[in-house]
DNA sequence: GTAGGGTTAG
């Protein structure tokens, strides 16, 4: 046989291997052409790049390996190439990879752009994906953004809670056309609900004229996070009756959240053991993780030991962290020990845990635990993740540091915080400083949590916006007990709303009281 | 004769 011909068919090989989610399979096939001396050809490159992604263990190293050879053999430059290269690099959330390849195209046209905006938006950099999505428009204005790219950018104005923005490009996918793709509506839906517009999202989900298994999970996972259990499973029922899509394993995860966060413990407990009869789906440990956090923010502890020994496969890191996260609710020691144990060995270095398993010891006065814990962080070269928050003005996002010396409005925004605080003060309010893990005089303490990062964020939005405008601000943690009594407080004394979305859920605070019931 | 980017959860 010619040798193109041989190519073309190891080609199809691979492809048909890769499309099938056989990676490594398809790799071995690589191997095999090598070893006969064929060489790969353009096509056998974006194959085998995308073997990487699907295959299990090394994908990461076998693409730098074929990143280098198509280097060597100038094929970097070419379009589809260097477009599934920034999509290999995106896939394992090598960025700045990502952006050398994409640098250094000579030509770029709308599938690359997309390619690039949807790898930042998917790791983490939301900014830097609208960032990118604007010099597209504005600096190449041969190429038109389509609904691909319209997904990657909202999901960026998601991430960020960016409301205004998220509303810009709505116009501009309804000025496009756009409105009647669905990925693209279901794009919307979850950027609507994430910027804290629930109704719009609503409207957005009743208007479709179809809807697939990830619309009906959107607007769940939506009212859930909002706290609306009860809507949520409402529109899971709708799901059901209309009975065109099936249930999937993230429609059940969403719905178990949506529980947790309203503390309705009966009725999730009755969909976890509904999966299985009635819908043929089998919980995974992301499930189990959803059950453990219902009983466990119920105080339900023993209980939600009991569900993890029983769990019919091994507990996965979330199952644990769930209980952890239980377990400083309620400063459960002996559950919140055996937790991080596993935890520790599960995923080393996530910070998050050890702060966690701190605040529980710090909560209990344990103060040698604390240290214990904190110098253990410190060998393994982690760092607490710091606090941050931002709110969008005129379309533009502000955000804020905790103690933040170097904004230019600190100055105002302390003195508004410290008003807030005496007038608190005389209502009988305590800063609750417990959060600190470090020896420090209690007035040094208050000063700290009353330059948390969300108070900044409020005060910044009082001072930014209109009587009965509702102040919406992001959170990249999970707030601070001493921030949800302030934000309470002031939502009454300015007979304001504010809506403040934290790593986990939208907390509503209006006339002095929270959406979550102080229970989150 | 074969090619590239997309939505839900955590």
């Amino acid at each position: 046989m010619r040798e193109t011909t041989t190519v073309f068919v190891s080609n199809a090989f691979i492809r048909a291997l890769a499309l099938a989610g056989r990676g490594d399979d398809a790799l071995a096939v690589c191997c095999q052409m090598s070893e006969t001396g064929l060489s790969f050809d353009r096509f056998t490159y974006t194959y085998a790049l995308k073997a990487c992604v699907v295959g299990s263990g090394s994908g990461e190293m076998k693409g730098k390996e074929i990143h280098g050879s198509l280097l060597r053999r100038g094929f970097e430059r070419n379009l589809h190439i260097a477009t599934t290269l920034i999509d290999f690099y995106a896939k394992f959330g090598l960025v700045s990879c990502a952006g050398k390849v994409f640098d250094e195209m000579p030509v770029r046209n709308v599938v690359s752009w997309s390619a690039m905006i949807g790898c930042l938006a998917k790791n983490g950099r939301p900014f830097e994906a609208l960032e990118l999505f604007w010099e597209m428009m504005v600096g190449n204005p041969d190429e038109v953004p389509n609904s691909v790219t319209m997904v990657s950018v909202l999901q960026a104005c998601a991430a960020l809670s960016a409301l205004g923005q998220g509303k810009f490009i709505h116009c501009f996918v309804v000025r496009r056309g756009l409105d009647s793709i669905l990925p693209v509506n279901n794009s919307l839906v979850t950027m609507y609900s994430k910027c804290g517009d629930l109704e719009m999202a609503r409207r957005v989900f009743d208007r479709m004229d179809r809807r697939d298994v990830v619309s009906w999970n959107s607007m769940i996972s939506g009212y859930g996070v909002h706290g609306f259990a009860e809507e949520a499973i409402m529109v899971f029922k709708e799901m059901i009756n209309d009975g065109r899509v099936s249930p999937n394993a993230v429609t059940f995860i969403s719905l178990l959240g949506a529980c947790s966060h309203s503390g309705l413990v009966d009725e999730g407990k009755r969909l976890f053991y509904s999966m299985v009869p009635e819908y043929h789906i089998y919980p995974s440990s992301e499930h189990y993780a959803g059950l453990v956090d219902i009983l466990g923010r119920a105080g339900r502890l023993e209980e939600a030991m009991k569900v993890i020994e029983d769990m019919r496969i091994e507990p996965g890191s979330t199952v644990w962290g769930s209980l952890l996260g239980a377990c400083r609710i309620h400063c459960n020691i002996e559950f919140a020990e055996r937790a991080s144990v596993r935890l520790f060995e599960l995923e080393p270095t996530n910070a998050g845990n050890y702060v966690l398993l701190a605040d529980i010891y710090a909560e209990a006065k344990m103060w040698e635990e604390v240290n214990r814990v904190k110098k253990l962080l410190e060998a393994r070269g982690l760092q607490k993740v710091s606090g941050c928050s931002w709110i969008e003005v005129k379309g533009k996002i502000y955000s804020f540091v905790s103690v933040d010396e170097l904004n230019p409005q600190i100055e105002q925004l302390h003195a508004l915080l410290v008003k807030f605080s005496l007038e608190m003060k005389e209502k009988g309010y305590v800063p609750d400083t417990k959060a600190i893990l470090y020896e420090l005089d209690e007035v040094g303490k208050e000063e700290i949590v009353l330059g948390h990062s969300e108070k900044l964020a409020v005060a910044f939005g009082l001072i930014n916006s209109s009587a009965g405008e509702t102040i919406r601000i992001t959170k990249n943690l999970r707030l601070c007990q001493d921030c949800h009594s302030v934000t309470k407080f002031i939502s009454q004394f300015t007979n304001r709303e504010i809506l403040v979305r934290d790593v986990n859920r939208f907390h509503h605070f209006k006339n002095g009281l929270c959406s979550c019931g102080d229970y989150w």
